[in-house]
DNA sequence: CGTCCAGGTCTAC
DNA sequence: GGTAGACCTGGACGC
């Protein structure tokens, strides 16, 4: 019931990002309900997974995540024996195991598997507590996690806030080489990354979470883009 | 078949 | 502190 909570954020409280939303013509959609994304586990998954997102397709994001949950994710009772269906993703311990071959001929993570292999040996020999991050702001400011997460290997401003949005930390926009051009055709217009946060400022700690809902708001109504595994023209 | 690049990051200036 | 270059991989694209 604790996975499952904080997978779909069943205790997460939206209504300040709300109050914010309804007075903005291009968000207040979102007021009925939208925001609540769906998220990993741990923490440790959801960073493993995001370093799967970095510099490559989506497709070969999904590859390598599902290569790691049907070699060394715990298989569920009466789950198939082969494919990453009702396996869990696997423990940083399971990670720590498989060593460096696996990451790069099975994974065919290239030099991502540097950074997977380095975290997973952080957490298990404990220099690194990844689940500690999941902090309140108030114990852990925005700025204070932000730095953590940089210092993880393979961890740049993308991944940082990335993580943060999965954390619930709403300050930061996920700006990459998929939300820059998908902002400038919503708006019809190019724009630098200094215009879109003025865009998106007036929101705060919610800002992240706006320009996310912005970007996403056809994913609802046109599912066939949520992938985009075809270049856009 | 060679080049480019996709939901970037790191290192060396 | 800001910026070229290298970096695994595989699918898309031009020739």
């Amino acid at each position: 019931m604790a996975v499952v909570k904080r997978v779909l954020r069943l205790d997460e409280n939206l209504s300040g990002f709300y109050e914010q939303a309804a007075g903005d013509p291009e968000l207040s959609w979102a007021t009925s309900g939208a925001g609540r994304m769906i998220r990993s586990a741990t923490v440790f998954e959801e960073v493993i997974k995001t370093i799967c997102t970095t510099n490559c397709a989506w497709s070969a994001t999904t590859r390598m995540v599902s290569a790691l949950v049907e070699h060394l994710g715990e298989k569920a009772p009466g789950a198939p024996e082969t494919g990453p269906v009702g396996r869990a993703f696997p423990t940083p311990e399971a990670m720590v195991e498989a060593g460096e071959e696996f990451y790069k001929d099975v994974v065919r993570a290239g030099y991502r598997g540097r950074y997977m292999l380095a975290l997973a040996r952080s957490v298990v020999e404990g220099s690194v507590d990844l689940e500690v991050v999941d902090a309140p702001r108030e114990e852990l400011p925005d700025d204070e996690l932000e730095k953590m997460l940089l210092a993880l290997p393979g961890l740049g401003p993308y991944a940082a806030a990335h993580v943060m949005m999965m954390l619930g930390r709403y300050s930061r926009l996920i700006l990459d080489s998929w939300t820059q051009p998908k902002y400038a055709r919503l708006t019809g217009r190019p724009a630098t990354e200094a215009e879109i946060v003025k865009r998106f400022s007036g929101y705060g700690s919610y800002a992240g979470l706006a320009f996310w809902l912005y970007l996403t708001r056809g994913w609802i109504e046109e599912p066939e883009d949520a992938g985009d595994t075809t270049r856009e023209t």
